[in-house]
DNA sequence: CGCAGGTGGAAAT
DNA sequence: TCCACCTGCG
């Protein structure tokens, strides 16, 4: 999920990068997206609860890669559901299901590249599932935590505290979250993109003092994120217009007032959406997260004084006792909350590495009592090239500043903030940082540097990592907050107060060279200072930014005013005890989340996929007139649903509850297909062989019918009584799926006409396409055809209803007749070595091209595309 | 004209 | 799920 067109957005940014650039370091990975990707390859053998290990060996091959290039892997699963994702959960839960029992309706149909299609829709990451991939990576020596709730947050912890130092994921939320380095679209040879949180402002075009991460975060969840669905209308583009205008610090009024203040737009903005908002808001703030070091719950963010930890039910309910840990250490089932495992990391031993040198403590595991957080991370690939260019530039202020604890600049009360000019402004906020607090803990403090320039960012990340090496920080001064200055870790007391003067006295405007020693500004950073004197403008400024508060009228005193109490609390000050389970939310507010999105938007809040599917309740009316549907192209073994008679003993209930789908005769399928009583939520589906066969036609093959060659194959018999068939028949899944070749039974027994397409289809859908396609466009299951929309919008598109035509060929076939014979050979190939067919380019044409009559003699690239020209004339 | 939103296709092996 | 492309709206 994420944010809707977040990475398009920020492609300016975007720079490439290779993992490697990373070596000595941590990397913390989303685990879930190459789970997700690895299911994928084996999306039916999940489905049919077949063993397979593919989607562990898929991610192995990215971790080892990273081991290769000496970088710590730390994979990160997602934990419990949130409250407030609740609904978003529940319709993509919905929604698998709806795809689990269209596979199963495919199947009994015979259509299996669809029912792969569906299957891989339906493809959910079980904790098994995850657990396989732990266990595998354990064994090799790599780190995985679970997230109590989600993965992003619990990275975004990890890369705070210094744990990690980039982040590799496919969700933009990481960025909201505050990560600093996130890396997106990584492949097996560590190749991807780089986004580094620091350079945010470029692409929102706010002039450097006025950026804040804040702004960035606000605008993200404006223009729609997962926790809230954005208002009609507004995208990344107006949200982003907002926030480069607004000077309103007040976001609640912000909020109520920004569509006709910044966009000319007449929306009003109701109050549910503002108080979502601020929920979401907090959701990205404060959500529960596991500290491994001190193996306690926090959150990712400390509280301020004025938000208590029972208001925030929907970012994560407390997780009491052990629990916590043992779901971090992913001892326990998420889905059951039954222990599953008993990984214990006190007498977890890492396999020994093949290098002698001893492990620099940051390398070990994590879990180990022994491991500190690494001390500095130099970006070798930006930081050392620029130093030899700022040498012997302008230096005028030398000295160096150490961080100071955490205390708030005293500030008179101001109440006419709003309407103040932006040199005002920039001149009169000093950064509220909620992790201010940490800098006394072991823990690296929070990302004030998303809001800084990039070279005081890189500057600060030294200082951080120093700071942490350091380990101990006197504090000296009251006047400055850690996000004062990015400020080299020597420097006396003296200078500090002298350069404190000097800035106090001048509100100077200083070459950003004097504010980082040359050696910590980057190349881009440089020529952002030379080329614009104007950001060095604000370079002294940076933490007089003016923020934006949710509760700033309300709150304006304790916004600018820190209080003492919130100087001692730390990230990893363990939350009260409140007495909530993970199962006491607070209904009260997520049910008004719940309503809030339904009244906000209806692209959220409705489950239906964007897609019609074609309705089962269609489907098995029209099978219910006893016309099964053969498969008359199939030209491939989808050995892939062979069926195992290991998984059958493995999940015996699972193929039970699929056999309820499968093999119900068909005046009870339809029933059972839109029956909510089914049980199927359970990520396994297997396919049990007799059912199977039972469910689709008897075999003529296992009756001792000859076989007959592709063109005068006879039509399936009805299955009147398909439990008859089930009783009578009893054949392999593979005799089932055979190749045109081995099953000529599928085949229809004439030329695909217009009329007998017809009569092949077992839809309605089939039929009104056939109908709405000329005659040679008719519909064979041959070729995998969009399962999703079933028929319905790419249907449209042959029959020229919608607007392009250029999706047609690979979707669409004609019914089988001799010239099949022809694409079978072509096809022929891959039924062999492949489970569902995947047609290049090349092929696809043809296909085409013999839908439409044209003889097409090879594959002449030539050839191809004047027929590609003529097909679409021919479409439009 | 710019933006939001809808749609289809690809993803892995 | 993400991306590119297209359309329609303001």
């Amino acid at each position: 999920m994420g944010i809707q067109g977040l990475l398009p957005f920020l492609k300016k940014i975007h720079s490439p990068v290779n993992v490697a650039k990373f070596e000595g370091c941590t990397v913390a990975i989303d685990a879930y997206c190459w789970l997700h990707k690895g299911a994928f390859a084996c999306a039916d053998k999940l489905a049919l609860g077949e063993k397979t290990d593919v989607f562990v060996h898929y991610c192995m091959k990215y971790l080892e890669y990273m081991l290769r290039k000496n970088v710590k892997p730390i994979m990160v699963f997602d934990g419990c559901r949130l409250p407030s994702k609740k609904d978003v959960e529940k319709s993509r839960r919905e929604k698998r299901e709806m795809y689990r029992k269209k596979a199963a309706q495919m199947l009994r149909e015979g259509k299996r590249a669809e029912a792969r299609e569906c299957l891989q829709r339906c493809i959910d990451i079980s904790p098994e599932m995850a657990l396989e991939v732990m266990n595998t990576c354990r064994a090799r020596g790599i780190d995985c935590i679970v997230a109590p709730y989600e993965a992003d947050a619990q990275l975004a912890f990890l890369c705070k505290q210094g744990i990690a130092q980039a982040i590799i994921t496919e969700d933009s939320d990481l960025l909201l979250f505050g990560c600093k380095q996130v890396i997106f679209k990584m492949d097996h040879f560590g190749n991807g993109v780089l986004i580094e949180s620091n350079r945010l402002n470029e692409v929102l075009g706010i002039s450097e003092g006025y950026y804040t991460f804040e702004k960035f975060r606000y605008m993200c969840i404006m223009s729609g994120c997962d926790y809230l669905p954005s208002l009609p209308g507004i995208g990344l583009g107006k949200a982003s217009k907002v926030f480069k205008l607004a000077r309103q610090t007040d976001l609640q009024l912000l909020l109520k007032k920004f569509p006709s203040t910044y966009l000319k737009m007449s929306l009003s903005v109701p109050q549910e959406y503002i108080d979502n908002f601020i929920k979401a808001d907090n959701t990205f703030l404060y959500q529960l997260v596991f500290n491994p070091l001190r193996r306690e719950l926090v959150p990712l963010n400390p509280y301020p004084p004025e938000i208590s930890s029972d208001q925030l039910d929907y970012a994560g309910p407390y997780i009491r006792g052990d629990k916590a840990l043992h779901i971090a250490l992913g001892n326990i089932n998420i889905y059951t909350m039954q222990m599953f495992a008993n990984f214990d990391p006190d007498t977890y031993v890492p396999p020994k590495t093949k290098k002698k040198t001893s492990c620099p403590s940051h390398m070990l595991s994590m879990w180990n009592k022994l491991y500190k957080v690494r001390p500095k991370f130099v970006d070798k690939g930006t930081v050392e090239v620029t130093r030899p260019n700022l040498q012997g530039k302008e230096q005028t202020c030398t000295l160096k500043l150490q961080r100071k604890s955490p205390s708030k600049r005293q500030r008179p009360v101001d109440e006419s903030a709003d309407t103040r000019s932006d040199s005002e402004l920039s001149g009169m906020y000093i950064s509220k940082s909620p992790l201010k607090e940490e800098s006394s803990n072991r823990c690296l403090p929070e990302d004030g540097l998303s809001a800084l320039s990039p070279c005081r960012k890189r500057a600060k990340m030294d200082l951080d990592c120093s700071l942490t090496e350091e380990s101990e920080i006197k504090d000296s001064g009251k006047e400055e907050d850690q996000e004062v200055l990015s400020t080299p870790k020597k420097g006396s007391p003296e200078d500090r107060r002298k350069f404190m003067a000097s800035l106090k006295e001048a509100d100077t405007v200083v070459s950003i060279n004097t504010l980082a020693s040359p050696d910590q500004v980057s190349p881009r950073d440089k020529e952002n200072c030379l080329q614009s004197p104007k950001r060095n403008k604000f370079a002294f400024l940076m933490n007089k930014r003016p923020r934006f508060d949710i509760n700033a009228k309300k709150e304006l005193k304790s916004r600018y005013f820190a209080s003492s109490s919130d100087k001692d609390s730390t990230t990893s000050q363990p939350r009260d005890e409140r007495g909530s389970d993970l199962t006491t939310n607070s209904p009260q507010q997520i049910g008004k989340m719940e309503r809030n999105s339904q009244v906000t938007k209806t692209k959220v809040t409705s489950p239906e996929p964007k897609v019609k599917l074609r309705s089962p309740v269609n489907k098995a009316k029209v099978s219910s007139q006893g016309q099964v549907k053969a498969s008359p192209g199939s030209v491939f073994s989808w050995s892939k649903f062979k069926f195992s008679k290991q998984a059958e003993n493995q999940s015996p209930n699972i193929n039970s509850q699929f056999k309820q789908i499968v093999s119900k005769p068909k005046n009870s399928f339809q029933k059972s297909l839109s029956s909510t009583e089914l049980d199927l939520s359970s990520s396994d589906i297997t396919i049990v062989k007799d059912e199977f066969v039972s469910a689709s036609q008897p075999n003529p093959r296992c009756h001792g019918n000859s076989s007959q060659n592709s063109q005068n194959a006879s039509s399936r018999v009805p299955g009147d009584d398909l439990q008859s068939s089930c009783n009578s028949v009893r054949g392999s899944i593979d005799s089932f799926c055979m190749t045109d070749s081995q099953t000529s039974q599928d085949k229809p027994p004439s030329l695909p006409s217009l009329p007998s397409c017809v009569t092949h289809s077992d839809t309605e859908e089939d039929a009104r396409q056939s109908s709405t396609t000329s005659a040679s466009l008719c519909v064979s299951p041959a070729v995998p055809r969009s399962t999703l929309g079933g028929v319905t919008k790419k249907a449209c598109r042959v029959s020229g209803l919608s607007r392009g035509q250029k999706t047609t060929k690979s979707k669409v076939s004609r019914a089988p007749d001799k010239k099949q014979c022809s694409i079978k050979d072509l096809f022929s190939k891959f039924s062999h070595t492949r489970s569902t067919p995947k047609l290049s380019h090349a092929e696809k044409t043809v296909i085409k091209d013999e839908e439409e009559g044209w003889m097409t003699p090879s594959l002449d690239n030539k050839v191809l595309s004047t027929v590609g020209g003529v097909q679409r004339k021919l479409l439009a």
